[in-house]
This record gives C-alpha cells, structure tokens and sequence, in this order.
RNA sequence: GCCCCGUUAGCUCAGUCGGAUAGAGCGCUGGAUUCCUAAUCCAGAGGCCAUAGGUUCAAAUCCUGUACGGGGCACCA
C-alpha cells in the first residue's frame, strides 16, 4: 500500500512541477504509519518537504497534490492536516489483506527471498580452557538470534565459534590438567598459582586416567619441586612445571593437551547446544599456524602480504605493523623479540581469511571491552587492500544477574563464576535467552532472576507465550478447521482493537527487516510484547465465539494470523510458543 | 590524557527515515471474573527527554561544547 502511494505521490509530482526550475525526483517521498486514528492511517510530509525549494506555503501544495490524488477503494480518503501532512485513509478491507498474506505464507511470513548473500557470524569464541560462564551468554543469545534474523532476511549464514588453541595457555591448560591427574596418586599435590582453579578438570583427570592408568605419573624426584610449596607461590612456576612434564614426558605431553582441548571443547559445545546454539564452523587458532611441507602457515604469508604493501618493520628484534598509519594509536607488534607471534598476528591472518572466503558481510561479535581492538583489525585489512566496510563489529556489553534486587557477585579469578549451565538450570534456556535479548546489546543489562522465573504479567516472555496459548485454547475449542476460515468475511473486523492489530501484523515484516539490517534483535521483543498487549485487550473486551457464523469466522481468522506472527517472532528468538499453559 | 557507550516518569527501559498531543512494564490509587485460560483487562496520577548552544518549516532523535556514570587503552590471550 505505502509502495502505491509513493508510487502516485511521485507520478502527481511529476505532472504538477515539471515546470518548475528544481528536481523533483531528488526528494525521497516518506510514507509514515500514523498513531493518532483522526489523522488517517498513512501520512506523507512531502509538502513540508517541497515548501522551501518550491518558495510556497506548504498547505497550498499539500491540497494540489490532494486535488489530484485518485482515491480508490483501498484508499478512500485523503485530507491535508496540521501544517502541511497529507493523511491517507484506508479501507477496512485492504486492512485484512494481511490476514491472507499470512494465511498463504504461514512460517515464511516476514521472511524475504534469498538474496545470494553471504555472511559470516563469528561469536562467543571463548577460550576453550574452562567452561562458558554467564558473562558468555548474552554474546551466544546475541549472535544465535542475528544468524537466524538474517537467514530471515535472505542471506546465507554461517555461524563460527574461533577456537584460541594455540599458545602459552594451552600448554597452561595441560599443566593443570595433568596436575588434577596427580593428585588423583598424590593428594599433598595442590594446584598451582597461574593453573586453572575450576574444579571442571577434576572429571577431566579422571577420564585422562581411565586411557593412561598411572603411565603419566612422574618419579619422586621430578616431584619434589611441586611438593614445595614455597616455590608453587612463584608467578613463573607453571613454566618449569610445563617444561618438566614436557621433558620427562615427550610426546604424551602433547596428548594430554589435546586431551584437555578436547574434553573443554565438549563441554563448551554441549553448553551451547543445551543453549540453543549451533555453530556451523569450527575455526582452530592453530591452523593459522601449520605449515605443510615447508610452505609458509597462513600467518606468515599474512605478514608477508603486509610487508610486500609497505607496512612491516623491524625493531629490537621484534616484528611490527605500521597500524598508526591507518588510524590506530600506535603501532602493533605481531612477532615478539623471543620470536612468537602475538594474539593479534593471528586475528591479521584470521580476518584476512575471513574474507578471502567470499562473504559479503563479516560480523564479529565482541565484549565491549574489546572496542578498543577494532583499529587495529581495520588497519591490517586496509593495508591488506581488503574493502572494510565488509567487517562490522557489535560489541556486547556486560550482564549483571540480579537475585533480590541485588548484584551477584562474581570474580573470574580463581574460578568463583556461575557458568551457563548454571543459569540454565536455574531460569531454564527460553527465559535466559528472552531476557539476554530483551535489551539493546550495546547497553548494559541487569538480568533479574527472580523475574525470569516468576510466572505472571511482569515476566514478558510469558505475557507473550500466554497470549499464543489462549489463541490456541479458544481455536481448538471453537472445533473449526483453520484452514477454511481464509474465506471469512474480513470487513466484519471494523473495531477499533481489529484494524489495530491487523496493522500491527502488517508491520512485521518491515521490523523482521529492519531489526536484520541494524543487528537489534531486541526489537522483536518489544515488537511482541505489543502484540500481545493488544491481542490481551481485545480478548477481554470482545467474546470470540459467538452465535453469528461469519462475525466468529472473521475474528478467529483474525487470531489465526495473531498466532501465526506470535510464533514467526519467537521462533527467531529460539523460544517456544506453547499451545497451552 | 586519548577512545567507545550512556543520561527519557519514583524504578527498569523502548522510542523507526527528524513529524502532529512523549511510550511500555513495575510501583501507587480505584475498578472488572455466572462467559472462549484473571498467568488477563480497564481507568487515574506521574515528564524542563542531563545541560548550554547550533542546523531545520519541524529535534528526545542530527552537529558542537559542558557535567555526571560505565568500559577500554600490553612484545597478555
């Protein structure tokens, strides 16, 4: 309908001020849903717009474009209000051309056709040395709902969790794993200083025990300097414990790093998985790092392609990218004096892989204290030649949980988190995931677990599940097949509440958009608490099963459409929508 | 010091491309159930949209300054 307006709005323009010395075609002609019901249901400012340029009064020209406005029967009536808006008024009829639309497209409704787009998800992308917490949580909801927004939205998407295998911390990892495998044959052992405190590695040691029996256990001389426990305070001991394990232990060191991966992987993916999240790639930091047979690993050709563009130098030993050129605050270091690579050498060479993949878009999703980590990844992609408006990056502020009303306190360190599972387990996964998502993203969110478990009106998600329930109860008791209501009569729904909510519905697929295009997926839910709102007014005040046959088949086809819509939203967000409750 | 994000009702927050009288929930006051799920609804009170300028026919929305709050600025990952 706003298309066929925008289209006559434009043709009228054409033939009133052809004359005139200004290009018409250059005003982009608005066309806005109105809230007030007196001014119509659809408006257009192009009268306030044109009055400057055309040096005229802009209800002069709004009442010549009305004059020459063809009203028909969809658009019955228009009228020029207030300083200048042309309002357009709508038949109760092309309002329930909705109903069909949805009737006809069931689940597709508000999806669009694919548009042979494709784009890359990367998120959560914790470090596999411990299990998720809750802090990865609103950064998993986030990046799970964006995938299936914009799959909504015609593009192609993958999803990809970046594996950081390769480093100082896994050989960290395998230590203190290998030290919980100790204590399983010597419990003076205690867990040193920079190991992993989590007590997840005790089920881990024992599951590296059942494949190795004691075979990984050392002589008493090789434990002498773990068994004192005035060394152990040492920042550095858990480097000559990795090395001592190394040397006695050759090759079984690196199994049991694998092991540790391994195993945390697991845990990881089943968390997320329990979570409603599926990552489709797997991307493994150390790949970056494999050279076959003597060709350079994806890193060092990344470096090279940075050094042959002019932006690589050397100083104290050290290998440096010249990002301050490019709008970074200083330069970038990628290969250390010592002669390992940084974290960042690996995310140049990660991102550049990225894109020679062929996505169209590349969207990194990030804790908000990563923000300052953007002009460097920027830089080496421009210094790269690779085009940097493909990447965009949604950083993902930080969640309190709130338990009566007030914070829970958690520290990273020495392991005091809740994890996932935990939350999980609490508020279960659909409230977890509603209220992670409840919020913009850039924000900063206080998630009440009491409100998430609590089972009224004040809980949103069961407003809105609520509202889908009592739609099913009333269809199955009115014992009507769904699928002959398409023929009721829709100008019958001529009540204030009906025209609203069969406009609400139209909306949808405009937000299904919009939230894809701007990565707001809350937008969804404020979306549905309205429709809900309305549909919980209307079942108040109007009685759906009624004697008249064809008032009950219109209003039903109405709740159909409802239903329909309330199921398409929550679906994106990955929740349910009960039959009953 | 530099860089991000924020400041809207007592509280928690929405607010589309700048559009007509500023939105919701909670809380507060008062109502609705012989009837399709009261896990619901209806009505009322409650606002200098932090602040000072600017752009515009029109600013909570765009631009600049200021104040206050949160976060970030490694040869860590």
């Amino acid at each position: 309908m706003k298309e066929k307006i925008q289209k006559d709005l434009k043709r009228i323009l054409g033939e009133l001020y052809s004359s005139v010395d200004i290009d018409i075609k250059k005003f982009d002609i608005n066309i806005q849903d109105n809230k007030e019901k007196e001014h119509g249901d659809l408006a257009s400012n192009i009268a306030l717009v044109l009055a400057k340029p055309l040096g005229r009064n802009p209800k002069e020209i709004a009442e010549e474009i009305k004059e020459n406005f063809q009203t028909d029967q969809d658009i019955t009536k228009v009228e020029v209000a207030g300083p200048g808006f042309i309002n357009f008024f709508l038949s109760k009829k092309s309002h329930g051309a909705v109903l069909k639309e949805i009737f006809i497209e069931k689940d597709g409704y508000g999806s669009s056709k694919s548009n042979n787009k494709k784009v890359l998800i990367e998120y959560v992308s914790s470090n596999p040395t411990g299990p998720l917490h809750v802090g990865h949580g609103r950064g998993a909801v986030f990046g799970s709902v964006l995938a299936r927004l914009l799959n909504e939205a015609g593009f192609k998407v993958d999803e990809e969790y970046y594996v950081n295998d390769f480093g100082r911390q896994m050989n960290i990892l395998a230590a203190s794993l290998w030290i919980r495998y100790a204590q399983i044959f010597n419990n003076d052992i205690q867990m040193i200083k920079n190991g992993y405190q989590g007590e997840y590695l005790i089920p881990i040691a024992k599951n590296l025990k059942e494949k190795r029996s004691n075979e990984l256990f050392l002589s008493d001389s090789d434990l002498n300097d773990l068994l004192n426990k005035d060394t152990q305070e040492d920042e550095s001991f858990v480097d000559s414990v990795i090395e001592t394990i190394r040397s006695r232990l050759g090759d079984e060191f690196l199994f049991i790093r694998d092991f540790a991966l391994k195993e945390i992987l697991d845990l990881i993916q089943a968390d997320l998985s329990e979570f409603g999240v599926n990552h489709n790639k797997w991307f493994s930091e150390s790949s970056l790092y494999e050279n076959k047979l003597g060709s350079d690993s994806i890193v060092d050709k990344a470096i090279n392609e940075l050094d042959s563009n002019g932006f690589i130098y050397e100083q104290e030993g050290a290998t440096w990218f010249k990002s301050s050129t490019l709008g970074d605050d200083k330069d970038r270091v990628l290969k250390r004096g010592n002669g390992e690579y940084t974290y960042f050498a690996s995310d140049v060479a990660y991102h550049l892989d990225k894109y020679d993949r062929g996505y169209d878009r590349i969207i990194n999703i990030w804790g908000s204290d990563h923000h300052g980590y953007i002009p460097r990844v920027r830089a080496a992609m421009e210094a790269s030649a690779r085009n940097i408006q493909k990447l965009e990056v949604v950083f993902i502020q930080f969640a309190n949980l709130i338990r009566s009303g007030k914070k829970v306190p958690m520290s990273t360190r020495s392991g005091e988190f809740i994890t996932l599972k935990e939350l999980i387990d609490e508020v279960t996964t659909e409230a977890a995931r509603f209220f992670y998502i409840n919020r913009k993203s850039d924000q900063h969110l206080d998630f009440d677990l009491d409100l998430a478990k609590e089972q009224s009106k004040d809980n949103p998600l069961y407003y809105i599940q609520y509202a889908h329930a009592r739609i099913c109860s009333v269809l199955s008791k009115s014992h009507i097949d769904e699928g002959k209501l398409a023929n009721s009569d829709l100008t019958l729904l001529d009540l204030d509440k009906e025209v609203e909510l069969q406009k609400v519905l139209n909306q949808y697929p405009v937000l299904i958009e919009r939230a894809a295009l701007s990565s707001e997926p809350h937008l969804i839910c404020y979306y549905l608490k309205d429709l809900a709102s309305i549909f919980h007014s209307y079942y108040n005040s109007e009685k759906f099963l009624v004697e008249d046959q064809n008032l009950m088949n219109s209003r039903l086809f109405l709740l159909s459409g409802v239903k329909q819509v309330i199921h398409n939203g929550l679906s994106i967000l990955g929740i349910n929508a009960p039959q009953e409750m």
